[in-house]
DNA sequence: AATATGTAAGTGAGTACTTACTTACCTTGG
DNA sequence: CCAAGGTAAGTAAGTACTCACTTACATATT
C-alpha cells in the first residue's frame, strides 16, 4: 500500500475530518465519540483537528451544512417517483426509503443521536426535509383527492400515516434490530404497505 | 418541607437511585450522564451509587429488570382495549400509544438511547414487549380475515403497517420536535389512522 | 535557476478538568 | 455491639482544548 502521506489543504482535510466524525457520531453519538478518536480515524493528531475547528461542536455544525446543502437524497427521492402516478408513486417512496435505510443506516442513527442529545441537527433537518417530504406526499395526495379517486381527509396527516408505517418499519428493523427476527422481502413489504394505504384512501367503489 | 433525611434499607435506596439513573439516561443517555450527576439527583454521595452498584452499568441492568419486569404498561394497554372489536380495538391501541407517548417520552428515549448505544436493554424489550404487541395485533387481524372482513394478508406485517403509523407519529411528534410545527388532535390522528388502516384492510364490498 | 520569505498545515507534550471507581473511615438501628 | 448504610477524600485514566514549535509549499527576489 502506496499510502502517500499528509500535508493536504485545508479544505480537503477539513472535509476528511467532517467525514469521520460523522461516520463515528452516527456510531457512538457525540458525548460518545473523543476528540482523540476521531483525529485517530483520520489518521492526524487532535490539535489537527483543532486548527480546523474551534470546537468540537463545530464539527457537528458542519455536519449539518454538509447534509442539508446535499441535495443528492433528495435527487435521488425525485429520480425513484418522476412521471409516476398512482400506486406506482407510493410504492416508489416507500422502495426509496427502505433501500436508504438498508445501505446507509447511519444517517439515521445521526439523526436520532441529534434528537435525543438535544442538538439542532435534527431540527433543522426534520423541518426542512421532513416537512417537505410530507408536503411532497399531500401534494400528490391531494391531486388524487381532487380527481375523486381518494376520500377526503387531511392530506397531510394522510401522508404521515403512509410515511409513518414505512420509516417506523426501517427504523425498526435496523436500528431496534427486529430484523434478526422478523424478515420479510422489501418489495413485500413496499407492496403490502402500499396497498393498504392506498385501498384505505379510495373512495368506496360500491354499487 | 420536612424532608426526613437519610438512612434507608438497601433496598430503598437502591430503587430510588435506579429511579435516578433511569429519569437521567431518558434524558441524557448512559454515556452522556455521569455517576456524580446520578448521586447528586438521588441526594446521596457518589460513594453509594457504588456501594449499591458495583459498575454504572449494573444501572442499566436493574432498569432492564424493573421495566421487564413491570406490567403496568402491558396492563393499560389490555384495560385500553378489552372487549373491543373491530374498528374499536384499533382506535383502543392507538390511543394506548398517543397517551403513553404525551404523558412519558422518557421511556420512548431510554428505548431510542439504548438502541444508538448498543446496549442490550432495547434488544431484549422489543423481542419481549415488541413482538408480543406486533403479535397481539396481528391475532386480532387474522380473527378479522377469518370472518372474511378483511383481505387476506401477511398478518403480522399488516399490524407493522398500523404500528407503524402510530408509532412514528409519537416519536416524530414528541422526540423529532414535530409537534412545534404540525399539530393535530390525538382523537383526529387515531380516528384517521385506524380509518385508512381499516378500509385498506377490509375486503372490497364491490357488487 | 537558486534562494529567501511568508504562511498555512501539522504536531508532541502539555493544561485544567471530569470520569468511573476505591479506600478508609464514620454512623446508625436492631 | 456490630453489620449494614453512608461518606469524604482519594486515584488512574480519560476529556476537550492549548502552546510552542516544526514542516511543506507557493511566491517574490536575487
Amino acid at each position: 500500500m502506496p499510502m502517500k502521506k499528509k500535508r493536504m489543504t485545508g479544505r480537503e482535510r477539513k472535509a476528511q475530518i467532517v467525514k469521520a466524525a460523522s461516520l463515528l457520531f452516527s456510531k457512538k453519538g457525540f458525548k460518545g465519540t473523543s476528540t482523540r478518536e476521531i483525529a485517530k480515524a483520520a489518521g492526524i493528531s487532535e490539535a489537527t483537528i483543532f486548527k480546523h475547528f474551534s470546537r468540537k461542536d463545530e464539527l457537528y455544525s458542519a455536519i449539518i451544512d454538509t447534509c442539508c446543502n446535499d441535495d443528492e437524497g433528495r435527487y435521488h427521492l425525485m429520480k425513484s417517483i418522476e412521471g409516476k402516478e398512482g400506486r406506482e408513486f407510493f410504492k416508489g417512496v416507500a422502495a426509496y426509503f427502505i433501500e436508504r435505510f438498508d445501505e446507509d443506516p447511519g444517517f439515521a442513527r445521526l439523526l436520532m443521536f441529534g434528537a435525543l442529545e438535544g442538538r439542532r441537527f435534527t431540527d433543522i433537518f426534520m423541518k426542512s426535509r421532513g416537512m417537505d417530504t410530507v408536503d411532497l406526499l399531500a401534494g400528490h395526495i391531494k391531486g388524487l383527492m381532487r380527481a375523486g379517486v381518494f376520500k377526503r381527509r387531511d392530506p397531510e396527516l394522510s401522508a404521515r400515516a403512509f410515511l409513518g408505517m414505512v420509516l417506523h418499519y426501517c427504523t425498526a428493523q435496523e436500528i431496534y434490530g427486529f430484523k434478526r427476527f422478523f424478515d420479510r422481502p422489501p418489495r413485500k413489504v413496499a407492496a403490502t404497505f402500499v396497498d393498504i394505504f392506498f385501498n384505505g384512501m379510495e373512495k368506496e367503489t360500491g354499487p
